[in-house]
DNA sequence: GTCTGTGCAAAGGATTTGCACACCG
DNA sequence: CGGTGTGCAAATCCTTTGCACAGAC
């Protein structure tokens, strides 16, 4: 699995390696948009990767990357219910988010179950046949605008 | 304005009641919206209830009204990745969708655990005070999708 | 050289907003 | 009558698309 890195050309053989393996040719667009990837640790929005890629990859180009990424599994693209999409770097531990709806906070929790889920729901849900995805986000106050 | 008597079962002043009750002024536009609410059950696009609400409430009346609803707890607003919102009438029942990913086919489900679910992740994000609110959705294929 | 990736500009779709008038209470 | 609600049109925001050129392999 990916580590946490800086893109300080140390690493920009293992960002180029991954791009290569999932059948990507290896711009610096890219690997920038990778970077910026694992230097973050929360899901952001689309804008916000296209401003400090702005001297590497154009917003139309960054949301090409980030669908190309998300359908190759490199990213994720999460819903926080901002009105615009965000991504972050898939790492392959199925966790989810907590939101905090005043600030925008954002933490991450595990342990959704999905296996058990995935079986009660098709336990009730007679016309289905499989189950190959799940969105799930909580949404709360953190505890600064808790008391605020 | 086309006047409307009674709606599936449901009569006039139960869903004007509903209006009042929650500071709504009861106009035909609303009362309507609110009866397709009823009469669908599923979650649909905005543009849906526009465009059967078309002789009643216009498309922007039909935002502002869906988002009110679902301000005062009366409607749901619900993503399923379709890239516009989907809204329900909001039951107590808190159940959850699963989605075919080939033809937008939607059942519902019901067992989240919300409250293990809550736990479990106010456990882990020591920066959360509280959860208000979740969503959960399910994505897969419908057993005719599945076959094709 | 070939084919993919990119910038730029324009289009597209969903949603919001402004405002004068209509209507509920 | 006073304050919401509504229609209509325009604006805005997010995202996708078209196309000619640049760059990776």
């Amino acid at each position: 699995m990916l580590t946490i890195s800086r893109y300080d050309g140390t690493d920009r053989k293992e960002l180029q390696k991954l791009l290569r393996d999932n059948n990507f040719r290896s711009t610096e667009g890219r690997l920038a948009l990778l970077a910026e990837l694992k230097r973050s640790h929360k899901p952001l929005p689309v804008e916000t990767f296209a401003h400090k890629l702005r001297s590497h990859l154009d917003e139309a180009n960054v949301y090409r990357a980030l669908e190309a990424f998300a359908h190759a599994g490199i990213a994720r693209r999460v819903d926080l219910q901002h009105g615009h999409a965000h991504y972050e770097l898939a790492h392959g531990d199925d966790h989810h988010h907590i939101v905090c709806t005043s600030c925008d906070k954002v933490e991450d929790f595990i342990g959704c179950e999905y296996e058990k889920l995935v079986n009660k729901a098709l336990k009730q849900s007679s016309g289905f046949a499989k189950v190959t995805d799940h969105s799930l986000e909580l949404f709360g106050l953190c505890n600064s605008c808790a008391k605020a």
